[in-house]
RNA sequence: GCGGAAUUGGUGAAGUGGUUAACACGGUAGAUUGUGGCUCUAUUAUGCGUGGGUUCGACUCCCACAUUUCGCCCCA
């Protein structure tokens, strides 16, 4: 038997279900909000990555799916949204001649060679908004309060937003200057991960989880008093209009992102009950000019649909989702058979959902299918009566029957279900 | 990539180095000769993740691999 590839899933069942169930929910959410839907390949040019994420966190310990095609070229599929969009807009150049919002979203797959874990796959599917071409604390407002409402919608209650200020450049060289300051009488101390982060990526030492209660920890530098005035203003403009939108947030002065191109605000939405991540976003607005793009201010948000599955079919009772029909056709021997299937595409075309006996069941098991169904009506074939032009109907919930003219058929069933 | 745990029918699972792999749900058939959902009866894994090995004999012990899962790494 062949199975699935490591760090992959099949969708199916309740779970099918819910993930559509998000789906409708945010194409319906993103058409009040105004936000444009975009498709990017799923494979793109490596470099897009690497370049996206930034010299200092070395490429090589991203995990991507990395290859050469026919051609030779070298092929990343792609690990998250933004760098696609981003690519998009500026060679289209969505950008041109406007001075308003450009506002996108998308929804895919994307892939990442690590080690899968719950909630953790090498596919993903994730939904995500970038918005282009504003630089003011309103958007950011906007953005967050969007993710944030969206997953109310939902059906998810317990969740904070986590918000934090990277500030802008000069901000993070003056912090991460003092972090290493501070940091390196402790450096034999620090675990040994910690210890190469210093050097490759310090800011994400604050994410270390073998460290986090140490008193050198307690007493780290605070990046939010190294904030230029500009930041400390946007940020506490960003604050009240988020208390005006009524979202949930609190500050965390230790949340980073592991990718170099995000700037000012960084949030993540985390549930209470688990305490995992159920999306995170930040501005990035350096990162359109970085990819020979015009120099644009931008921010977005990613949230990963597969655990949001998970974290709505906890809130589900804990039975099978049924399914529903409106009509189930019962029918055993080939005239009944034929005629029903006949009727089937007659009750479908009328907007019924229907559904019909094609196997050899015997009346008593295509009942139990029915109510399986939860079919509201029924219609049992029944050669005789169909020599006479008469349909017999059943009421699956009064069980009370009827004997329709065939020609009346569909006009009783649309008025009765 | 590193470390721990797991893997028995459609499902939930019990189990032992030795002939028939418990129980439950679900499925099928019948009692009910074309009208069910209750009840009763029968039936439903020639196989215990895959491949090797030890053994007279392995689902049970050993090894490898795969997948799942928990933690680390990474988190876009």
């Amino acid at each position: 038997m062949i199975a699935k590839p490591k760090g992959t899933y099949d969708l199916i069942d309740i779970d099918a279900k819910i993930y559509q169930y998000i789906v409708d929910v945010i194409n319906e959410y993103m058409t009040y909000y105004n936000y444009e839907f975009v498709r990017t390949p799923i494979f793109e040019d490596s470099s897009l990555f690497h370049r996206s994420v930034g010299e200092a966190s070395d490429i090589v310990t991203k995990e991507t799916y990395d290859f050469t095609d026919r051609g030779g070229r070298n092929i990343t599929l792609r690990p998250e949204g933004t760098a696609g969009v981003v690519r998009s807009l500026i060679e289209n150049k969505l950008y041109g001649n406007r001075n308003d919002t450009l506002k996108y979203y998308y929804l895919g797959t994307m892939y990442r060679y690590e080690r899968p874990q719950a909630g953790r796959y090498r596919e993903l599917t994730q939904f995500g908004v970038e918005v282009f071409n504003s630089n003011d604390p309103l958007i950011d407002a906007e953005v967050i309060s969007l993710g944030y409402n969206l997953l109310k919608e939902l059906g998810i209650e317990n969740f904070t937003v986590h918000l934090n200020s990277l500030g802008d450049e000069e901000t993070r060289t003056n912090y991460i200057k003092a972090l290493k300051e501070y940091l390196k009488p402790y450096l034999n101390d620090l675990c040994e991960d910690c210890r190469t982060r210093y050097e490759k990526n310090p800011l994400r030492i604050l994410d270390c989880k073998v460290d986090k209660d140490s008193q050198v920890f307690q007493n780290m530098p605070n990046i939010l008093d190294y904030l230029s005035d500009d930041a400390k203003l946007r940020l506490e403009k960003l604050k009240s209009l988020l208390t005006m939108l009524e979202v949930d947030y609190e500050i965390d002065s230790k949340l980073v992102r592991g990718i170099d191109y995000y700037d000012y605000h960084v949030w993540e939405y985390i549930s209470d009950d688990s305490g995992l991540a159920l999306g995170a976003g930040g501005r990035y607005n350096s990162l359109v000019k970085t990819l020979d793009g015009p120099d644009m201010p931008a921010i977005g948000f990613g949230i990963g649909i597969d655990r949001l599955i998970g974290e709505i079919k906890k809130n589900l009772e804990d039975r099978p989702m049924p399914h529903n029909v409106d009509v189930y056709i019962m029918c055993v021997n080939e005239e009944e058979k034929i005629y029903g299937e006949t009727l089937a595409q007659s009750l479908r075309l009328n907007r019924v959902i229907t559904e019909i006996n094609s196997n050899n069941l015997s009346l008593k098991s295509q009942f139990k299918v029915a109510d399986n169904l939860n079919a509201k009506q029924l219609i049992i074939l029944n050669s005789e009566d169909l020599q006479k032009g008469l349909v017999n109907i059943k009421d699956n919930a009064t069980k009370e029957e009827v004997k329709i003219d065939e020609n009346e058929v569909i006009d009783y069933l649309i008025s009765n279900i």
